[in-house]
DNA sequence: TCCTACGATAGACAGAGTCTAAGTCAAGAA
DNA sequence: TTCTTGACTTAGACTCTGTCTATCGTAGGA
């Protein structure tokens, strides 16, 4: 993560306790990806630095995004998730009962599946494919 | 629109002015399939019915729902929009900067992309998926 | 026509996110 | 090292979207 925060700090981000604490918590899933909202990010920020507002971790996960170091999850309509897993081109798989998101590698560029003729000129630059069914917890009860 | 009415009343739908005025809202957009927001069908409902309230949209848009006659459709984390065109298989094309949205409906089925292995024991019902970009005229501009 | 259960209503409430004004501090300059 | 400045942070009010509850109204069957 302390590279991320180089590569941060190298396009002009001043480096704060605040970012780098929200920094850090959303690389500490680690390889298994937890894709928190931002009310867990705060939750989890304000663990270590107390005085932490909302804004900041909004703010902060705002530019994250625009940076595109972080993608912005809205897979319920409800609050956004945020998935530190940008450089990787990847897909979700959802558990439409309790909300679990996993991150799936499936092969293929599903861009090149949009044929010219159904772009109506629009200028397509990504895909967001998620799959919706029910995890194994959920099936299982 | 009527046909889906007489559907609706079929399964137990009790008939009464609000619903229909919801259901005819949605179906105002015919062929463009207009994706309206909560807000937006509550605003063109009470222009007919200026007494419909708010609860009252919300309510219907949840069983037509529930019913599959209407799908909802989450591109921005913001307001749900509810697109009536639940019976074609289709996917959305959306403007990263104004919002509008498309239906596409390119050929192949994209749960069939998805292999058994990337699946991790999810039962695997729907997909969802959206192009993002630019339309003709935020490209322009 | 009458009854009654289902549906509609107003308005309070809750969650997610944005905005503003004022105070703080990172990092470059001297 | 100290100073300076503008970017960053903060509290808290505000907006928007959606839900809930108690009460009232009415569709549709008897």
């Amino acid at each position: 993560m302390s590279d991320l925060l180089e590569r941060l700090r190298g396009r002009g981000w001043r480096l704060t306790a605040q970012r780098r604490v929200v920094a850090e918590v959303l690389d500490g899933g680690g390889a298994s990806h937890v894709h928190l909202t931002a009310d867990e990010v705060h939750a989890r920020a304000a663990a270590r630095l107390p005085e932490i507002s909302r804004a900041t971790v909004y703010n902060t996960l705002g530019e994250l995004v625009s940076l595109g170091e972080v993608i912005e999850v809205a897979t319920d309509g409800r609050a956004k998730r945020y998935d530190p897993n940008a450089h990787r081109p990847h897909q979700h798989l959802v558990c439409s009962r309790c909300g679990a998101i996993r991150d799936v590698h499936p092969g293929g560029d599903p861009l090149a599946d949009l044929p010219a003729a159904e772009r109506f000129g629009f200028t397509v630059s990504e895909v967001e494919v998620t799959y919706r069914g029910l995890c194994p917890n959920c099936a299982g009860a």
